[in-house]
DNA sequence: TCAAAAGTGTTCTTGATACACCCATGC
DNA sequence: GCATGGGTGTATCAAGAACACTTTTGA
């Protein structure tokens, strides 16, 4: 049934930059566009969103329906608004940013209808539409996040070493980090559990696993309390 | 001219938060509405964002036609769009904040043809649809943007005092701060220019004033340089 | 001369940084 | 036994926090 308004409208999308981790590298989660505009070229998952379903709904569903991904972390990042940014006609778009697990979806995301592929974040392909500025917002929000909210955890598996959070940290921050000031500080928070298990990674000796003791974490925060890296 | 499209389709608008400072205390600028819904209720100043202009252009445009005000700070602050906060129909609003130097303008918000007045933002009256969680979400904004960029200055006139400064933050922030450690860590920065002139507040010493040196803020944030308060 | 806000330094404590060697394992 | 990454402590330095009195003006 067609819908009739007194003046133009816009249409309104969300798009989504998937963050995840692997390799020691930062990465984002792009499909290939099978319509044009911008036929064959990378872009962000993402889609209209239905009148009847709120702006953070549609970001989960659009996931789910082009990458396999649910139960993610995901937060709004910006809305993008310039007037051509999509050739067609007036677009407005919600942006959001989601922090998976990779170790635990990696499988899914490949097996999918869409043709979805991980890339690095320093060396992204061309992508369509504005989308490079959405992920570079992106990144710098994710950079600017994770140094006084514990959300590095939701790119990490639930269980991990000291060394792949920091490997983590470093590859977000870009930068490097000391090893044992790193260690130092994070233990201070008292929010990682020590596991009864280890993880023999190579020749090398075994590391100590941990969890992040989220529940502590919200007890804290409610009392003001900072996780500053 | 009416327009039709296959799926029925959002209306997008605009929503200001616009904060000043007097009396010591953090204000938002606030409009009764003339029209139903929630008429003669307190709402933000906005409205709907036509499909030839920028969301930014918007929320300028309906600044001026609503306020009067003009050539303010003006940052986007999030994207509300739960699916019943307009009880009309779908309304998706990109909410933004506003930073205006009250001495300048607070003449011109009391004549505009809307009735617009200043409201404390520690009691602000009961407001239409979901603006009260907007406010609450830009107050939180500006505490947390205000510690670590000179976005204060805007609310301030050119010309100021340390004092002034000092009382805007912890207006700001809601807390005491130690007067001696303000001015050592502020005049620290060296972005603070002091003026040949002084300041008469009531029958007590004359105070120097200052102005931000907005340019030299501009060359060291190249280089990294963070304002931290 | 009093009231009111402006202005000014030092000490102490805390957190940040820099830095080098031994340990457990697989090959 | 050697290569690989895991694990540990101390000394220095910088920044933050706490704190009280003198100055200038108008009334």
């Amino acid at each position: 049934m067609p819908h009739t308004y007194q003046y133009p409208r816009a249409a309104l999308t969300v798009d989504c930059v998937v963050f995840g981790f692997d390799d020691g590298e930062l990465k984002v989660l792009l499909i290939e566009r099978a319509l044009e505009p911008f036929k064959g070229q990378w872009a962000l998952p993402g889609g209209f969103v239905r009148v009847d379903e709120t702006l953070d709904d549609a970001a989960r569903r659009e996931l789910v329906e082009e990458t396999g991904l649910k139960n993610v972390f995901l937060e709004q990042l910006y809305t993008f608004g310039e007037v051509y940014r999509d050739p067609r006609e007036r677009v407005i778009s919600v942006a959001w940013y989601a922090l998976v697990k990779l170790s635990d979806h990696k499988a899914k995301a490949a097996t999918d209808a869409a043709n979805a592929e991980w890339f690095s974040v320093s060396k992204p392909p061309r992508l369509a539409f504005d989308h490079a500025d959405i992920v570079a917002a992106a990144h710098a929000r994710l950079q600017g996040k994770v140094r006084y909210q514990p959300i590095g955890f939701e790119l990490l598996p639930a269980k991990f070493t000291l060394s792949e959070l920091q490997h983590l940290y470093e590859a977000i921050l870009a930068t490097k980090l000391d090893k044992r000031n790193f260690r130092k500080k994070v233990l201070g928070f008292g929010l990682l559990l020590a596991l009864k298990e280890t993880r023999m990674a190579g020749r090398s000796r075994p590391a100590q696993l941990f969890r992040f003791a989220a529940d502590k974490y919200e007890k804290l925060k409610k009392h003001g309390f900072n996780f500053e890296l």
